[in-house]
DNA sequence: TTACGACATTGAACACTGTTCAGAGGGTGT
DNA sequence: ACACCCTCTGAACAGTGTTCAATGTCGTAA
């Protein structure tokens, strides 16, 4: 039942857009009464945090293969790579998980909130490495994942909320990952590392 | 009447947050009736609209100080700075312009929307600049900017949306100005320019 | 067969949202 | 006194998230 309504709340909000998606719409869909719904979910709350869960175990599972490169720029690359391509395929988890405000105030402190502590310790250790090699200089970690985190989010958020209308519509994906090579070429050159 | 709507939305916004502001509330608190609010605003997304082109207003005249800057790279370093600190400063309005999905998507299609177009292309003259100077060279001026503007962007973002709750909150805007920093350092060097 | 408790389900309601519209009220000009 | 315009609003409609008493449907024990 539980994965029922994950089903049809997530297949709605595909179609539908994400505000457009109610309680009763859900419970129309898997012919059920909108108060059944309240017996297995806490809130609506509840229900887009389940789904920003299952969105981050599938981020998680596509990163797996990124985090055994050996080469820690070309594995930075990879990651911040395969954040752009997640949140190009999968839109509506990617809002879900970091674009939404809904879900999060309660999560921040009720719970433990794993996934993103562990996203993101993997993202510094990468960039500690590179660092080791005499990449990145002149930054702490914490700024250096702040600022190549919110660079791949940044591109990705533009796109997802129509911002660049400016640029040909159906280039922006090509031009997004363009964008995101361009400012990685500058950062992580996988060339010898020019003298410093 | 239409600005005091105005005003007062504003600062319902700035005070309860976004979702959290209906048009009750605002008819409220300038004492007037609901209905009345329709008289001098077609939708809500209206009242969106106008703080939204108000916004963009007061952006362009924070910017404007910095397109008189002549080196480019300097501009355009400026211009991203200057665009950060909007963010933090006055996050209600950024999250309107940049953020929110509800105004833009009639927006895009009925009004000409100058005001995106404007700044865009102040972008890209900037980068032009850069590229004629010899800087950010191997990459189209649209996916630069793309990537540009979306590393400005994806950093303020995250901070608004309290997705980088793992670093500390009291030197979030610290960090972001640092992680910006650094991304221009690697992609917009002031000192000559490294040999190619 | 009957009685009981545990479980799943729901209709109806509450308080809220954005929005519309017929009508009320006041002011001015004839 | 009448007509006109303009500003404003009460009341309603359809929609939202959410709650709760009440209903039905089981399997088990007497």
């Amino acid at each position: 039942m539980r994965s029922r309504i994950l089903e049809s709340a997530k297949s709605l909000f595909a179609e539908d857009g994400f505000q457009n998606v109610s309680i009763r719409k859900i419970a129309d869909k898997i012919e059920y009464s909108p108060a059944t719904i309240y017996l297995y979910f806490k809130d609506k709350d509840a229900i887009l945090f389940a789904l920003h869960n299952e969105g981050f175990r599938t981020l998680f599972s596509r990163q797996g293969e990124n985090m055994r490169i050996v080469d820690p720029a070309k594995r930075l690359r990879a990651l911040l790579e395969g954040y752009l391509d997640f949140a190009l395929d999968e839109p509506e988890y990617y809002d879900l998980m970091f674009m939404l405000f809904t879900p999060l105030p309660k999560i921040l402190k009720t719970s433990e909130w794993r996934y993103g502590r562990r996203a993101f310790r993997a993202l510094q250790t990468t960039i500690q490495e590179c660092q080791n090699k005499g990449l990145l200089k002149n930054t702490s970690i914490e700024a250096a994942s702040l600022g190549l985190w919110g660079a791949a989010h940044g591109i990705a958020a533009l796109l997802l909320r129509q911002r660049a209308s400016m640029l040909p519509e159906d280039e922006l994906p090509a031009l997004a990952r363009e964008g995101l090579r361009m400012l990685e070429s500058h950062l992580l050159p996988l060339a010898p590392i020019p003298s410093a």
